[in-house]
DNA sequence: CAACAGGCTAAACAGGTGTTCAGTGTTCGC
DNA sequence: GCGAACACTGAACACCTGTTTAGCCTGTTG
């Protein structure tokens, strides 16, 4: 078998073969199984997974927490380059949507799934950029005439963001899917089912007057006008 | 083996007149713990909490498994409960928020929290619940000409359900409180967030054209006409 | 009074957990 | 060749888990 274990990793895009190392394996079927079974499963678990002995691991990454920390960095840095790669096709909220179709990534989705339903790093970090993001898209979309301005367009952000997500996490929580890996297939149920409620909501609206929304405007005074100043911490 | 505890009596029927027996100070201090802390929480942990030993705790339910259950039918049966007297001021999708603002109820506010983020019995079947209220208030309203009428008003109410219910349970996990057992602080920050551009969205919309929604309807060809009740398999 | 019953507990059990340790080979620089 | 560094493992350690066992203690009943 080769050495090659030089610290100095090739950037190679279509050779990539010291992902074989016992490390990388051991990484891989780590998130695979968190992804699956949730941050509670063993240490032993993992390395039956990877084929390698549980002191391995340890040896590896020093602790099952340095080992969780990895994963977390492992999958924040595909989802950096998943987004720099897909940053044309997948706007708005449906990054998730379609980086699940791709069976290559979906245990990656499952992490971050897994994550997001633990209130975990990567969990947090995807939501906050993920915010990010849509204002960005949506100022877009305000501009070009598709979207309607906001009287709040930081806080119509993170509700869209977190409904979206939000209602993606309950649903797949409620209704797992009979293989954990195939997260897509629980996505794309999912979408199927309530894609045309939220478009029908995002172009007709649901109530009739604005009788509600404006005794709460009344009720709570003004929002911070078009472009607020800043955020004060309350 | 004999068997202690005679299973003749079943529990729900015997006349329990004081509270303030080990076994229901058991099932409060396991609720409030599992709220806390997950279903994880140990027995013992349990135990301490009400102040009694941990081989109790499995007399009285036979197993950790049981106690669950337990508490997942005495937070049912509150549920319940509370439907009944909060019909009227809890309108919609707002009977969590209504509960939790009473501090008596937070931690059962958090029991059911922590079931949907767990995908457990009370999530789910709180969930279903809240669908079916939330249909009849919409139909209601859609007759009192207050809400547009959808082409699928059973999706519609799904969406609705799942978008507030899972943007609540992100917002909560994302931010959990410092206490775990005020949610009511976290709930009322996640109201004053994001009710906002709900309201906003809910009356106004958020796209300017019809184009989204008619070309998705062209796509999947149109949806069931008034009362669809079949599900399309994935 | 004695005898029994049941709520209740301390102590132990069996099993699983993360982690450590001593000791395999195997490979590399000298 | 040598010795050191390396990846790697089986076995153990200490701890925590749910659960069981034997027995205490109190109240009731004969």
């Amino acid at each position: 078998m080769r050495s090659a274990t030089g610290g100095a990793e090739e950037p190679g895009t279509v050779a990539a073969p010291p992902d074989t190392s016992a490390r990388a394996r051991i990484l891989e079927a780590a998130v695979l199984r968190f992804a699956r079974s949730g941050f509670g499963a063993s240490v032993r678990a993992v390395a039956t997974d990877a084929g390698v002995s549980p002191a391995l691991v340890i040896h590896h990454f020093g602790s099952k927490d340095k080992l969780h920390e990895a994963c977390d960095e492992h999958v924040l840095a595909w989802i950096a380059k998943s987004k720099r790669e897909n940053m044309g096709k997948a706007t708005g909220g449906r990054l998730l949507e379609v980086l699940a179709q791709a069976d290559e990534f979906a245990p990656l989705v499952g992490y971050v799934l897994r994550s997001m339903q633990a209130g975990g790093a990567v969990g947090k970090s995807f939501v906050e950029h993920m915010i990010d993001d849509a204002e960005k898209y949506t100022a877009e979309a305000v501009e070009q005439g598709l979207a309607k301005p906001s009287l709040d367009e930081r806080a119509r952000v993170r509700y869209l963001v977190y409904s979206s997500l939000g209602s993606l996490l309950l649903s797949v929580t409620m209704n797992p899917p009979d293989d954990p890996e195939d997260v897509n297939t629980a996505v794309r149920a999912f979408m199927d089912d309530l894609y045309l409620p939220m478009l029908e909501l995002f172009t007709e609206g649901f109530l009739t007057t604005r009788r509600m929304l404006d005794d709460y405007l009344l009720y709570v005074g003004d929002p911070p006008p078009g472009a607020g100043e800043d955020e004060p911490a309350a």
